[in-house]
DNA sequence: AGTAGAGTTTCGTTGAACAATCCTGCAAGG
DNA sequence: CCTTGCAGGATTGTTCAACGAAACTCTACT
């Protein structure tokens, strides 16, 4: 019987499968718009108009309705019954308990990885910071953000956890939102394409526990850099 | 402008009137369904068709599908194109996910409350300990094991984090769904009885940092029972 | 035995319709 | 001048009926 061996590449072709599968309408119209939220195309407080929408999509109202709802549980839109679906607009509470829960996963991700490290797990860690970097030297902040999130959400992949994948997944697409309500996206996201490096670098070392500590500074600076670009964004008078 | 003064009582009717709008048909639906799912009137495995729970709850098709949603989205339910909505069969990969992400959120809560220790605020871990131990008295192991599930979801309450009570909410409706599956809910529910009015000691005595400690183990003790419980349920030879 | 195909069932999507709610602007009153 | 009350229009919430498409089942064939 050698169709039930399950080798491993079996077991990739059926989530290559799975992703294919994935093409039902409603879910093609919800990553259309979930691009153009995390991009910074629709703006934190836009409302989404059903109308304009169907319109504009060729679907249903229903089926667009479905996207809304898929969206919705990612955090990148809210429903206000009977008034619609906007683009969240995150306050201060909102971005500390990002970061707050941000750190607890990340770092204990970090530190449950002891010794458990190996080279080609470490690949995408790589690519991602060769990423950032190429980004950053020809002042594309917009790239070295993508990458900096790529980068983490592929650290957390580390451990190998499905739910911890999609809380990330989450977390991090909820920070875009933030990122957009600030002026300066270099301020923000220059510091950590050398900071990624160092990271990755005490990984392939082997010092998780390290890593993990790093990542807690990392993190707590990050926050306090996002806090207060956007505080003075407000006080500047832009809304 | 007496009305911009935005007193904290404002803040409070806000939310009350939140609540009130949460009223829509769909919500009310998965409210029913979901009722029914995790207390295992639905075993994981069994389809839920539209056709017959449209003419049973007496609901439109697209009323109910955006109920199978809004379960899908907190993971009592799974979608498979084409196929329809299915309770989850949940296998010990899941499991140990499950109990890994509970562990580091769980215990990162406790710790991180240094200090912060509030007798008003551990209300609700008194009166969840008490039902769990009345409930155990009279030997309603089903409903002790309610009163666990809301000690728990009540001590991650305590970090104040909105996104982190949320995805609480989601790993232990899922861990509800696995309590289904095994055989005696007595073996799985009972001991904690006890620990739970351990950890609560040890809150009320402002020990955070050991009360993290205990709820390592104690989570590390319910996993393997767990896991134990639902071998031992499959090698008897029930599906 | 294994496979190919037709028929049945169920889901995916659409479009239209009506009810309920919200928003806007204007007029009346303090 | 500001607040309050009341149309009217605009938008969302919910339902219904229908058709195409995919998956399952069972038979018949090689």
């Amino acid at each position: 019987m050698a169709t039930t061996d399950d080798p491993a590449w079996l077991r990739t072709v059926a989530d290559e499968v799975r992703q294919l599968d994935r093409s039902s309408t409603s879910e093609r119209v919800a990553d259309v718009l979930r691009r153009r939220i995390t991009e910074g195309d629709l703006r934190p407080g836009t409302r989404l108009s059903e109308e304009q929408l169907v319109a504009v999509l060729r679907v249903s109202r229903n089926t667009l309705r479905e996207a809304f709802r898929l969206l919705t549980h990612e955090g990148l839109l809210v429903h206000l019954l009977h008034r619609g679906v906007f683009v969240p607009e995150l306050d201060e509470a909102d971005r500390v308990d990002l970061y707050r829960l941000r750190r607890t996963i990340e770092c204990d991700v970090l530190r449950s990885l002891q010794g458990k490290l190996d080279a080609v797990r470490l690949r995408p860690l790589h690519d991602d910071v060769a990423a950032g970097e190429s980004a950053a030297a020809r002042g594309d902040w917009v790239a070295v953000g993508t990458a900096n999130m790529r980068f983490h959400q592929h650290l957390v992949a580390l451990a190998g956890s499905r739910r911890t994948d999609e809380v990330t997944a989450r977390l991090l697409a909820e920070l875009r939102l933030v990122f957009h309500a600030v002026a300066s996206p270099q301020r923000l996201h220059e510091p950590y394409v050398r900071r990624n490096r160092a990271l990755l670098d005490l990984l392939v070392a082997g010092d998780a526990e390290g890593a993990a500590k790093e990542l807690g500074e990392y993190l707590h600076d990050s926050e306090a850099e996002l806090l207060d670009a956007v505080r003075s964004r407000h006080a500047s008078g832009a809304r």
